[in-house]
DNA sequence: CGCGAGCTTGATAGTCATCAACGCAGGTGG
DNA sequence: CCACCTGCGTTGATGACTATCAAGCTCGCG
């Protein structure tokens, strides 16, 4: 059975992975059939899991967009991450039980829901995609760091053209771009939520980001217009997401 | 031939993983033995690897302070980790080949290097082992996420007071705490690279903690005399160390 | 048509950065 | 042994950046 990666489930998540290292076809069915084990739909601005929850699925996201986040007593919030189409919520699950932040939605999101048992058997079976995955965390870990970086260094400015530089380029990885456009569904709350200011302040720097012209955004579309200037003034480097690696030349079986 | 933990060179990484799972003394033997293969010095505020480079050992930190960087063309600089004794400097070597940001000492430090093929063969034949380097490798991303918590939301008082405590908790771990102080090797400027402040707020708000006599500071020792107490001042809540582990009673070879 | 969510704008205040200077202690060299 | 230097901590004065408060606006929706 051929399946055509544009009617994968799990689409998102192998071309990410392939950005890594090449898959056989055999590894993307598998992963992709697990995928379709159990799926489920959340609709827009609601949670997925919960912080001290315990994860008895690995969630994958396959479509729409969520955010992890914490938030303290007194109702501050901070989004720590993003969670694109092929971005996996928990893979600490298995080894971290409790989970130790909130991920809700910002779209309406179909998940995937992953036995555990079974992305074990899989991983154990397929060492190439256990490495892929790992890259992934790694990844993840890196962007974690390049978000720390973005809140305790960068001025307001730098700091909302970083995050739209990091979104774009994710969003690119996926083949979810159109030229130089992109989705960007998030509400201008949300952003100060991410970058730690207040709306007021986001919504300022976004007119200020507006008018070097390099930037358009409204009505849930974002569009880069000079991509490489842009990262420039802004501080932009996209080595933090280790993409365009050696590793993929290291094939499977189509090539 | 048996150690005493007192005398391994990688006693503290033992006992870090210990707070996860217990280990066979065969596990620590082999963890040790792997740590005396070679090791290296660093003296106080030097390097040990630099942003852009591709690590051809994995370094383990056996004694002394060290801390994960990035720095911004213009010079500005954030501290993104601190690595303790037993704390992995590049786990994600193997993966990730080059090194998305740098590593300096803060005290002098003394290193394993451990060959890479050898830490693989090693994590090959003691699956608690590679479990145990996850959940620090987890448990390090999640330290991460609540950094950018920390510098996105919190005041300058709540910040480093939630620095202070995340420090202190983590060295009482190691077991390097004597009773409620221990070693704070940090510069005031330091401190500032790591929580987004200037190095003049650094040092008001330091005086500002020590007015509430919840903590002395001063020639390199920190002391925090109600935990607890501050702990709540500083919304500092310790889960997200994923400490006190259930896997603890999924037990090795001595009880 | 009224309502609410999200976006926008203006005014004001507070937090924190910057600049400049001084104190203090440890280390170096004469 | 003391002058000197340098790194670190401290203090005061000033101003920039950003939060907060308050209100008006727009648009999609029941």
């Amino acid at each position: 059975m051929l399946l055509g990666i544009g009617h994968a489930l799990a689409q998102y998540l192998i071309r990410k992975l392939e950005h890594y290292t090449r898959l056989s076809s055999e590894e993307k069915e598998s992963l992709d059939a697990l995928a379709r084990l159990r799926t489920r739909r959340v609709r827009a601005r609601d949670d997925i899991i919960h912080e001290g929850d315990v994860p008895q699925f690995i969630n994958l996201v396959l479509d729409g967009w969520a955010c992890r986040y914490k938030t303290l007593e007194d109702g501050r919030r901070q989004i720590v991450a993003y969670l694109l189409p092929g971005d996996v919520c928990d893979i600490g699950a298995p080894i971290l039980r409790e989970m130790d932040h909130s991920i809700g939605t910002i779209t309406a999101v179909t998940l995937a829901e992953i036995p555990l048992d079974a992305a074990e058997q899989l991983l154990m079976a397929h060492p190439r995609l256990m490495q892929a995955l790992c890259w992934d965390a790694l990844t993840a870990a890196s962007i974690q760091r390049e978000w720390t970086v973005n809140v305790g260094q960068r001025t307001a400015f730098e700091r909302l053209g970083h995050l739209l530089c990091e979104l774009f380029v994710r969003m690119r990885v996926l083949g979810l771009t159109r030229g130089s456009s992109c989705d960007l569904p998030l509400t201008q709350a949300e952003i100060a939520d991410t970058i730690g200011l207040s709306v007021v302040h986001v919504n300022r720097t976004l007119q200020e980001l507006r008018s070097t012209g390099f930037i358009t955004l409204g009505g849930r579309e974002l569009t880069i217009h000079k991509l490489e200037s842009f990262e420039r003034v802004v501080l932009f480097n996209q080595n933090y997401l280790h993409l365009s690696h050696e590793g993929r030349h290291l094939d499977a079986d189509e090539t």
